[in-house]
RNA sequence: GGUCCCAUCGUCUAGCGGCCUAGGACGCUGGCCUCUCACGCCGGAAACACGGGUUCGAACCCCGUUGGGAUCACCA
């Protein structure tokens, strides 16, 4: 390799993280890392009525949060005016770019024109060969696009893509209020940041043509593009809101892990034969241009949940204890700064995590092992908290009540003890005692539920179950 | 509307001219396992948008058609 990798994300802070935003950081640090080469931050907002100081914030929180480390930035280009001013400076001066006096109503009106009458809305260039300034009007500086030829922009995604020239309007590069905008100052930085690749969303392919003139009237290389497809809703429309959560952290919120995320979303465009599941080494290790499809891809958020649920059958039981802490405190099952014995809380999710797909989930299940009360679902204590079931359940708890060892060898020997002594399968006795432990009829083995839950809430639990039948 | 991009099961995708009576995954579904629910395992339904070429041979190459999407700002 002779040049070093460098690429970088370059979201505008006019919103959070959201999945598409997320993809594309992604896709960024896949091929930085893959090729050992530098991933850089650059905070876009010389839109300053749309950016604000939090959405820059947020949108670090969510790349933090998936383990998308940047190496270089976060830049921010309201601080890089100077730098902008100079390029400008330098196309004014060379002829390649000139002040344009028209008005935006003026501009407005004349494209309003040009769609009624089904022309093509274009700047005209009429400032093109003005000689003298226009009084009392603050110009834009406007770019001097070819009228001839093509630009090619190669595409490590599309392959070529062909543009002709006379498409292309002589684009503002400076407003009038003196503040540069996008495609001179991605341009510019790109540059400045020696930029190696630029991988974005599809959505920039037709301001490519453009930017390519720019890097060739400012006399720089143009470095390699790769445009990624977009993400859409399930009714192909783009991706937003309607179609359920877009931001990043609301995935955190509803209990996704961090790694499961980034494996759906690197998915979404991108594969390696059959796999499915992959380490974030495999990921790096693997990813290349070759296999990221053209093709635009719906987001589904079941998929998203079954990776979920694998990732999270395969966390260790001590990371899931550490991870399920806060969502316990949300669903108000431990209070704020409660602490739980953390060998226990890890032996109670080793019986939960596959049944679990978010930790939420993980969380509300959670609440049997260690509430001390458990309300009864109606319909499940109607069909197996009845006579039928007391006296199985009182001889049981007669027979726990004798013993001290609760291990799962032990109240297997109880069970059976009652099963035979009344007649009955073990399914009989384990439904009824489901009910009173859990309060539903969805658990984990009966057994092991009954260890972990210990004696003194076994005991209480049957006794009220009791109570809940004589009632 | 102009320009550009795209097109394999409902969805994500494998496929880079013969290994394809099209493979995997999610979801759906039948069964097994079983103290329930899950996990897991075995099986099923489900796709090459259409029409022309090129070729001995096309899901794969070319051209149209249709359908989707993006973009046409003193937003990024």
């Amino acid at each position: 390799m002779t040049e070093k990798i460098r690429v970088r994300f370059a979201p505008s802070p006019t919103g959070f993280l959201h999945i598409g935003g997320a993809r594309t950081a992604l896709f960024n640090w896949l091929y930085a890392k893959h090729n050992n080469g530098t991933f850089i931050l650059r905070i876009e907002d010389t839109d300053r009525t749309r950016s604000t100081d939090e959405y820059i914030e947020a949108i670090i929180e969510g790349m933090k949060w998936l383990g998308l480390e940047w190496d270089e930035g976060p830049f921010r280009q309201t601080e890089r005016f100077d730098i902008y001013k100079k390029y400008i400076d330098k196309l004014l001066e060379t002829g390649k770019a000139y002040y344009c006096y028209c008005s935006s109503e003026d501009l407005e009106e004349r494209r309003r024109l040009a769609i009624s009458t089904g022309k093509p809305q274009k700047y005209d260039g009429r400032c093109r060969h003005l000689k003298e300034p226009v009084k009392e009007v603050n110009p834009v500086v406007r770019f001097k696009m070819p009228h001839h030829g093509q630009t090619v922009v190669d595409d490590l995604i599309r392959g070529h893509v062909v543009f002709e020239n006379e498409q292309l309007d002589d684009l503002i590069i400076l407003r009038s209020d003196g503040t540069p905008t996008y495609n001179l100052t991605v341009v510019v930085d790109d540059v400045d940041m020696k930029i190696t690749h630029v991988i974005r969303g599809d959505d920039h392919l037709n301001n490519t043509p453009r930017q390519i003139q720019i890097y060739e009237a400012l006399n720089y290389s143009v470095p390699k593009f790769a445009h990624l497809p977009m993400i859409l809703g399930s009714d192909k429309a783009r991706l937003s809101k309607r179609h359920g959560a877009t931001s990043v952290m609301a995935y955190y919120e509803m209990g996704y892990l961090p790694d499961a995320l980034v494996n759906y979303l690197v998915r979404l465009g991108w594969s390696y034969g059959d796999q499915e599941v992959f380490t974030k080494e495999e990921l790096i290790q693997y990813f290349s241009f070759d296999h990221v499809g053209s093709a635009a891809a719906v987001f589904n958020p079941e998929k998203l949940l079954w990776l979920n649920s694998q990732y999270i059958i395969n966390a260790s039981n001590e990371k899931l204890a550490e991870l399920v802490i806060p969502f316990l405190i949300k669903e108000r099952i431990i209070s704020e700064g409660e602490s739980l014995d953390k060998e226990w809380l890890m032996k109670a999710i080793g019986t939960l995590k596959e049944r679990s797909r978010t930790l939420i989930e993980l969380a509300v299940s959670l609440r049997y092992y260690i509430a001390e009360e458990v309300e009864y679902d109606t319909k499940a204590k109607e069909k197996f908290l009845n006579q039928k079931s007391r006296d199985l359940l009182i001889d049981l708890k007669e027979g726990l009540a004798s013993i001290e060892d609760f291990s799962h060898q032990k109240l297997e020997e109880i069970f059976k003890a009652v099963t035979e002594k009344h007649g009955v399968k073990l399914k009989d006795l384990a439904q009824p005692v489901r009910v009173a432990m859990t309060g539903g009829t969805a658990s984990p083995g009966i057994f092991e539920l009954i260890e972990i839950v210990g004696k003194k809430k076994t005991l209480r639990r049957l006794e009220k179950a009791v109570k809940a039948i004589e009632a």
